[in-house]
RNA sequence: CGGGGCGUAGUGUAACGGCUAGCACGAGUCCUUUGGGAGGAUUUAUUCCGGGUUCGAAUCCCGGCGCCCCGACCA
């Protein structure tokens, strides 16, 4: 009944093999499940992980004024040879088919959506427009590692914006900005904002947003009093040193980036040779964006950084569910007939206000299994109901030791 | 890609070159049990793949494949 055969991914131990937490606890909990190094299958648990952070994804980048589109993963080979990419870029997965022709799986979408929208887009006035997608990507990594944190096939959510000038690519930036912060907040992370290299594709300086986890593989100098953070790479500031911006003492840490927005320039109008008329009646060339979160690498960082000894602890927001009934049912049939009765009640309610809920009610399981499982999985709210709860549900977060008795008119209010 | 470690039921592991590859958990069946991963009975394996050495290989050797860790790499 319901839907507690969700509980039967979960395992007593973890893989031998992996060595964070965010791998061990998403196999243990029956999140995930590993096909081969840096590549994984979405169970039922982590797939509801996954799109809760998508909608807090998806709702920031409309408030932007940014269209959702879905592009092709497979590209033909002669887009990422008009702008390099085919020979300089070493991640890029390359695929032949049987008839020897050539393709890449898209590890970015700069070279689909420059030519898609820039073949409609005839005047100044078409402009600013900015499209987002959520999607795979694909990056053949000498060494995948770390669970969700760097895969070879990835959930990305990437953003391209096209701009008449830089002035107004840079309100635009600035707002992503502060667009991505908000998102990190309610996914309820602290990110660091980093100045970095652009890389190869942009001289300019690019933003980082980074989560501090030991997992991670950047190492980042940052204030702990004020918003200073640099990338290490692009410094030759120490740790020990003085903040340049509050004279605070810096320091080093490792961190994981989960999302990054550059500045492309005109690099990709210019190479695919698709502008627009500008004020002036000139053909000019737009300056784009990108905007990059790591959607399943989020979901690595927030196991990896929200847990305990006993198992996962999600945040409100993004548990894939918000409470788990755990109904104890035992030998007395009269008694299991009431309790049945109470959970399927409370069940219904629950679900008629929307709330998302977990149901366990096997027979034949102990009780410390249910709750060992329970905590393993990390649901906010524990709901039992029992010969002993009578009239009333207990009630225990995931997150906190006490236990409360919650009457049933008020246990709607109590989870909300 | 360089270095290190590893590969035995679904999971975690044991076995000197030598009996029918042992144990625990999980899963299936039967019985008992029900507030913190319950007990008994019973079932559950091509020892990653391919060669080689040997009377005999999970074990030793060669090659491959795969996984983890460090590094490099990660527009």
């Amino acid at each position: 009944m319901f839907q507690s055969r969700y509980l039967s991914f979960a395992r007593k131990e973890a893989p031998k093999d992996e060595e964070t937490k965010n791998a061990q606890l998403l196999v243990r909990a029956g999140f995930v499940d590993k096909l081969m190094a840096g590549v994984y299958s979405y169970l039922p648990l982590g797939l509801r992980v996954l799109r809760n952070i998508e909608t807090v994804v998806r709702e920031e980048m409309n408030e932007l004024g940014a269209h959702e589109i879905l592009m092709p993963m497979l590209h033909p080979k002669s887009i990422w040879e008009t702008t390099g990419g085919w020979s300089s870029i070493d991640v890029l997965f390359k695929i032949q088919s049987r008839t020897e022709k050539e393709y890449a799986l898209g590890q970015s979408e700069e070279e689909v959506v420059t030519p898609l929208l820039m073949s409609r887009v005839n005047t100044y006035k078409d402009l600013p427009v900015a499209v987002y997608q959520i999607h795979w990507k694909f990056r053949d990594e000498l060494r995948a590692k770390s669970g969700l944190l760097r895969g070879r096939e990835f959930l990305m959510k990437d953003m391209y914006s096209f701009h008449e000038n830089q002035d107004d690519f840079e309100k635009f930036y600035m707002r992503a900005k502060e667009s991505y912060l908000k998102i990190f907040n309610r996914l309820g992370l602290v990110a660091k904002v980093t100045e970095a290299s652009g890389g190869s594709f942009s001289q300019k300086i690019s933003y980082e947003f980074m989560v501090l986890t030991d997992a991670g593989e950047d190492d980042i100098l940052y204030c702990p009093s004020c918003d200073f953070c640099v990338n290490v790479e692009i410094t030759k500031q120490k740790e020990g040193e003085l903040c340049p911006k509050c004279s605070e003492v810096l320091q080093q840490a490792r961190a994981s980036e989960v999302g990054n927005v550059f500045d492309l320039g005109q690099k990709y109008g210019k190479d695919f040779n698709l502008g627009f008329i500008d004020h002036e009646n000139k053909k000019q060339y737009p300056i784009m964006g990108c905007y990059g979160i790591g959607i399943s690498r989020l979901m690595g960082v927030i196991a990896e950084t929200r847990h305990d000894e006993k198992g996962l602890i999600w945040p409100k927001n993004i548990a894939p569910f918000r409470v788990h009934i755990i109904a104890l049912v035992g030998q007395d049939d009269a008694q299991n007939k009431i309790i049945m009765e109470q959970t399927i009640r409370l069940h219904d309610n629950l679900q008629a206000e929307g709330i998302e809920v977990l149901c366990d009610d096997r027979m034949h399981v102990s009780p410390g299994q249910k709750f060992a499982e329970s905590d393993l999985m990390g649901i906010p709210y524990r709901l039992v109901i029992s010969q002993k709860t009578g009239d009333k549900i207990e009630v225990k977060k995931r997150n906190e030791q006490e236990i409360n008795m919650v009457d049933f008119s008020e246990i709607i209010q109590y989870v909300s």
